[in-house]
RNA sequence: UCCUCGGUAGCUCAACUGGCAGAGCGCCCGGCUGUUAACCGGGUGGUUGCAGGUUCGAGUCCUGCCCGGGGAGCCA
């Protein structure tokens, strides 16, 4: 038998016979002439059969072949215009693994949201569905990658922790031996003890939210990365993200040109502007932007509501950071902007093109009398947060840090209306299955 | 939680002012040596989301419920 060659190879092959293996995804008949489309997970290619070229029973499996069904193909790998991608396979020989039933219900054409969703085990064979995924594992590699290459130590914080990181708000509670634990809703807190031991941390993990949320932008079970860094200052913070996420954007680019610009249709051009340093401005200078845009009526004091992020995005070519939010409208952790309480040393990064906001972070407060303070402002239970208050009583250091969702993230790179396209199988408000 | 749109064949949708429930795709049969979601001919396919009401007659109007899409708030 010829070579067993993944798709995505198979173009350096011209002229050699090789063997595919992979799954029908869409066919053709011309008389005596065949066209199978096949994928195998790496790539797509055209099986071009002709009747007098192959064994009488391939011939015949061909003819009623199911889209989806499982096919061990041999061909001539050969270089045809005409074909998608530029080569194809004249194909010798094929055999049937599994011949799929008649009714696999995701077509090679348009189908609603619902439906697809509620096939999503199916949907994610589809070449763009796949693509994603894809570019998906490369972005956390590339994530990985450059905190691992930049001193930062990779730390796994609790999934199930015992009270509210950020406050009490909308946590999915569970049974602990009878007693009530939450889903984690960020490892921050967690990260901000083992800089004390490692310097320079991060986690990468799954967030839990259980929020109403029903936007393009939020899962209830979603990716964040929480780099954390000991001796490190708000404007450390602002470095650190844009190189970062620079360096993701690159190795997107550059594995990944070709399923952007062909199969995503995203214009790279907007992507290939991402490089350090983004801009920066003050949520001062963002509310007087606002208040030029249009949102006249937009009160100092609030958070920005999706509408906001994109109108100031569009000022700008790049991802953009608003710094020094109002200290109402952010955790109770975070340090205070000198001689200016009603501040905080706080950033949002936004993504441009209305993606909104895919990083937030801060400077951590430094003493424990503001801890103390805030805790009690924001009626959170002492007991609870005991050793982390202990942070700060045993060498405190100025510290900063941030998160980066991860989905929202994959959106933005590749040009996406949702972030449920980016993870194999969303959880969202309304959908559990499958 | 609120606002908004929707639920008709496996899928995407149509059906005027209440009057015989349809098309394209899929699938099945036949034809075709260059298709790109092929094309041509024939065939298959329905508890109109559920329950009740109005009416000679309801996919269509009314009430309630269920399910889903989009958005807001909140967030990454």
């Amino acid at each position: 038998m010829a070579e067993w060659v993944p798709i995505a190879e198979v173009a350096q092959h011209e002229g050699e016979e090789v063997t595919v293996k992979g799954w029908l995804y869409h066919r053709t008949d011309k008389g005596k002439l065949k066209f199978l489309m096949i994928r195998d997970g790496t790539g797509l290619i055209q099986g071009v059969m002709f009747k007098k070229n192959v064994p009488e029973a391939a011939w015949e499996a061909a003819d009623h072949l199911t889209q989806e069904s499982s096919i061990i193909v041999t061909g001539r790998v050969r270089a045809d215009q005409r074909a998608p991608g530029g080569y194809e396979l004249d194909v010798s020989d094929l055999e049937v693994v599994h011949r799929a039933e008649l009714d696999y219900p995701i077509q090679p054409k348009e189908h609603g949201v619902g439906f697809l969703l509620q096939h999503r085990h199916l949907w994610i064979r589809s070449p763009r569905q796949a693509a994603i995924l894809r570019i998906r594992a490369t972005v956390k590699r590339a994530i990985c990658d450059w905190l691992d290459s930049h001193g930062f130590v990779n730390v796994d914080t609790p999934i199930l922790t015992p009270a509210a990181v950020e406050g009490t708000t909308t946590l999915f509670e569970v049974d602990y031996f009878g007693e009530p634990a939450y889903l984690t809703q960020s490892g921050q807190l967690y990260n901000e003890a083992t800089i004390f031991a490692l310097g320079k941390v991060y986690c990468f993990g799954p967030t839990f939210r259980a929020e109403k949320s029903k936007t393009r932008r939020h899962l209830t079970e979603f990716w964040m990365v929480e780099p954390e860094m000991a001796y490190a200052t708000l404007e450390d913070v602002m470095e650190v993200t844009e190189q970062m996420v620079s360096h993701v954007v690159r190795v997107v680019l550059e594995r990944h040109r070709h399923d952007l610009e062909a199969r995503l249709k995203r214009n790279v051009s907007r992507l290939e502007r991402v490089e350090p340093p983004f801009p920066r401005i003050s949520y001062d200078e963002a509310v007087a932007l606002l208040h030029r845009k249009g949102f006249e009526d937009f009160p100092w004091g609030e958070d920005f509501g999706a509408p906001h992020e994109t109108a100031i995005s569009e000022e700008f070519e790049k991802p953009v950071f608003v710094y020094h939010y109002p200290t109402q409208c952010k955790a109770f952790y975070m340090e205070e902007v000198p001689g200016r309480p009603e501040v905080c040393r706080s950033v949002d990064l936004l993504a441009p093109e209305g993606y909104g906001e895919i990083v937030g972070g801060g400077q951590r407060a430094f003493s424990l009398e503001l801890l103390e303070r805030r805790l009690e402002e924001h009626n959170l239970p002492r007991e609870a947060y005991e050793w982390y208050l202990d942070l700060r009583r045993y060498g405190s250091v100025p510290h900063a840090g941030f998160g980066l969702g991860l989905e929202r993230t994959i959106a933005w790179i590749c040009g996406l209306d949702h972030v449920r396209e980016t993870i194999a199988f969303p959880r969202m408000l309304e959908r559990m299955y499958p």
